[in-house]
This record gives C-alpha cells, structure tokens and sequence, in this order.
DNA sequence: CACACTCCGAGAGCACTGCTCTTGACTCGC
DNA sequence: GCGAGTCAAGAGCAGTGCTCTCGGAGTGTG
C-alpha cells in the first residue's frame, strides 16, 4: 500500500499525471495489473491518495518554514513572547516554502493546483482536511496582520455582502478572527500565489522567464505580502 | 479541417482535454479514424490547433471588451481626445471579459492555462502568438497608469538586476514604455488573474466559494487593479 | 482514349490502457 | 484435516493513438 504510493509518486515524477498507469504501477511492484486493484479500487482512487499525500507533504513543508522563521525571531528578538516573527516575514516564509515545494516536485505541484485530471474531480470530503492546511495559515497571517489598514488614504473596498458573510463564516471555521475585507485580500493573495508558482511552474511565461524564475518570484512574493498585510 | 476543430472544441466542451479522442472526433466526421490522420498528423497537433483557437477567441473577446469601454468613455466624455477609457476601467474591461470568457468556456480556459496535457508541451513557435495578445493589453495597460506611483510614501521594491533587464526587453518587445518595476507589477497582476480565474473555474476554493464567485472574482479584481495602477 | 498520378477514405493490425472475472495457491483458526 | 479467507495470476473486453496497405475516385497528359 504505502509502496503503491511510493512507485505512484515516483512515477508521477517522471512522466505526469496524465501518463500514471496502474500497469507500470504493478511492473514496478513485480506483480500483474489485476493484482493491484486488491488495494486500491480504480485509478481514480489512486490519484486521490496521491493528492491527499502531496498535500499533505507540502503543508509538512509550510509548517516546517513557519515554525523556523519563528524560532528564528526569537532568537534574534530574545523576548520570549512566542508571538513568532513579523507577519510579513511570516508570509515570506509561507511563500517561498511553498515555491521551492512546487520547484522540486513540479509533478505534483500541478496535481494540486493544475488541471483536475480528465473528468477526475477529487472528492472533497478526503482531500479537503490536508488541502486547507496551509490556506488556513496564510489566513491566520493575514488576519495577524491586518488589523487595521491605514484607513483613511486608502482606496475603500466594496464587498459584497453576500461574499461577506460567505468569508465571515469560513474566517471562524478555520479559527481566524477577522473581518470580510482582510478575507477577501487573503483569498486573492492566495490565488494570486498559486498563480505565479504555476506560471513558473508550467512555465508560461516563456523560457527566457524561466531562467530568472527565482528572482521574479522574490519580487512577486513581496507585492503579494504588500496585499496581505494591507499595504 | 475546420469542421475538426469544431469538433474538436464540441468534444473539448463536454468532455476535457485528457478524454479528447481522435477516433471519436472521426466518428463524429463519419469517417473511421484513420482518416482523420490525412489532416491532423497526431493527437497533438489536434490539441495545438485547439490551443491557437482558444487564445485567438479569448483575445478576440478581451479586444471586443477594450474597444466597447473606450467607445463608452469617448461619448460619455464627448472629448474625442482618442486616449480612451482611464486605465482601471480598462483593466476591469479585460479581466471581467476574461473571467466571462473562461467561465463560458471552462475546458478551453482549462486547456491554456491548466496543466500542460500529460507529457505534451505546447510547440511555443505557433502557440506564442496569439498566446501572448492579451497580456501585451495588459502591459500596455500597466504601462499607462504607472507613470510616478507616488513614490515618497510607499513600499520601495528592489528588483533583481537580471529580472530588470529581462523585463524591460520584453517590455519593448511588446512596444510599451515603462520601466521594471512597472512590468513586475504587472506580471504579478497577470498571474495573479490566471490565478483566480483557474481558482474559480477549478472551484478550488470550494463549492460554496463558487456560488458567490462572481461578487468574489469584482472584489479580487479591484484588487488587482490597485496593483496595475500602482494603488 | 488510356495511362499515370495524386488525393482521400476504409480496414486491419500493433501496442497500449483501465478494468473485470475466474482460477488456483497459500495461510490461518477451528 | 478442513473450510475460510487472502492474495496474485491469467485471460479477456472495450477502448485508445497510430501505422500500414489497399482500393476507389478524380484529374491532368500523351
């Protein structure tokens, strides 16, 4: 069972998604196809152990950077407080964690966040509790950081209510307090972060982009954090 | 040959891109599938032309939104200057005519700016083209409004010396003056809208997210314009 | 008119896929 | 010892992309 995902994650590596086949799956186990399907039920199913698996790597990943870059201000700061590092340099963490993630494992970051495999839609009820994850700590960032934003000169911000109270709802389910605007600004910062680590990813942004892939992202990564913590 | 393509975007509507069968375009043809192969040389082939489509139909419907908004300022404004609507309400143009194009068109939208079709990359020479014709909207956009971004008070950025060479080549490329930092911004603005669009169209955010995705998407947008026009 | 040449589609076939069903071997508890 | 249960093998079905050959149309040329 765990060896099934370990050749399907290896297998995933070196050919995609889309190419993941329960035969090549079996010849690397040493048995015949048939056999395999005494574990896992459809390919379908498969490719849903690996998503949970990746999702599950890559919040290990996220949890791991955010829990140095707090140790590390404690060090530095010496306080003792346990409030943890500054929300933007939280974000930072958050984010280029998750870019170097998407880097090494391209394969998987597009299971997460590319096309949902051909006519396969991940069922909710098993990915969602890893898939969260880390969305949970950029809202808990967000809401850390944005308090209240500088109100006076900015541009003011139209919500609609219905999104309103849709966001408040989530906000409390995932044990955030703040209000719809800091939600808002968090969901697109998230996209928005998904979104560039795609763009690198999938490389759209042409192969000369590419070659400079990390520095862009750095700058991008401080624009989105501009967003997150309002400004 | 034209009728494959129809075809091939019928097939592409109801079905998706992984499950996209060049004996089921044949039999659509009334043909046996072999013969389809006089005019389409392999299954990639197929998926290229469909990719050149979408993106000449997506920047077809984005070009139609950017002319109906300058067309509204001119007489609203009666001035006749020709310099158009001002640049957020152009960027709202393009995204809202973006994000109703995908939304009509969620395989397509899948197809260019979902995950790469297993193990095929597109052959950038016939893809770049048509490909690159909304952002050079965009840029143009960005370029535009960001003139001096009230330099005194905000966040200053430090953009790597690579990436600002890279970028203002591309930015002539394009034929728009602007310096890097407007282009990084708007690089992030651009990937930041794939990004939720793809969020939308993929319901990554959840089921209930998608129901009010249309208030979400107005408000994210705002916020992406703040990024384009240098807030 | 007859020949040749090109174009188009049919059909068979290869290697591959996911998946099902049946059959047989092995092990464990009674 | 002997059922019961677990596991894998093997055959087989329907589907895929793709290649090859062959046989009809149409068309131009001597």
């Amino acid at each position: 069972m765990a060896r099934i995902v370990e050749l399907g994650n290896a297998q995933l590596a070196e050919c995609g998604a889309g190419e993941l086949s329960v035969r090549e799956i079996a010849r690397g186990l040493g048995m015949v196809s048939s056999a395999v399907y005494r574990y896992v039920c459809s390919r379908d199913e498969l490719l849903t152990l690996l998503i949970v698996d990746a999702y599950a790597d890559l919040a290990d990943a996220v949890d791991d950077a955010l829990a140095e870059v707090d140790a590390g201000s404690e060090v530095d700061a010496g306080s003792g407080t346990g409030a943890g590092a500054d929300p933007r340099a939280r974000f930072r963490a958050l984010a280029t964690a998750m870019v170097r993630w998407a880097v090494v494992h391209p394969e998987r970051w597009t299971l997460l966040y590319g096309t949902p495999v051909s006519g396969y839609d991940a069922p909710a009820e098993s990915t969602n509790a890893d898939g969260t994850r880390v969305m949970a700590r950029m809202l808990a960032i967000a809401a850390d950081a944005g308090g209240a934003p500088a109100a006076g000169e900015r541009h003011e911000m139209h919500v609609d209510p219905e999104v309103q109270t849709l966001l408040e709802a989530h906000l409390v389910e995932f044990g955030v307090q703040a209000d719809a605007e800091v939600g808002v600004r968090a969901v697109t910062a998230w996209s928005g972060l998904v979104g560039i680590i795609s763009a690198h990813v999938f490389r759209q942004l042409g192969a000369d982009a590419a070659a400079v892939g990390e520095q862009l992202l750095a700058s991008q990564v401080e624009l989105l954090a501009d967003l997150v913590t309002g400004r």
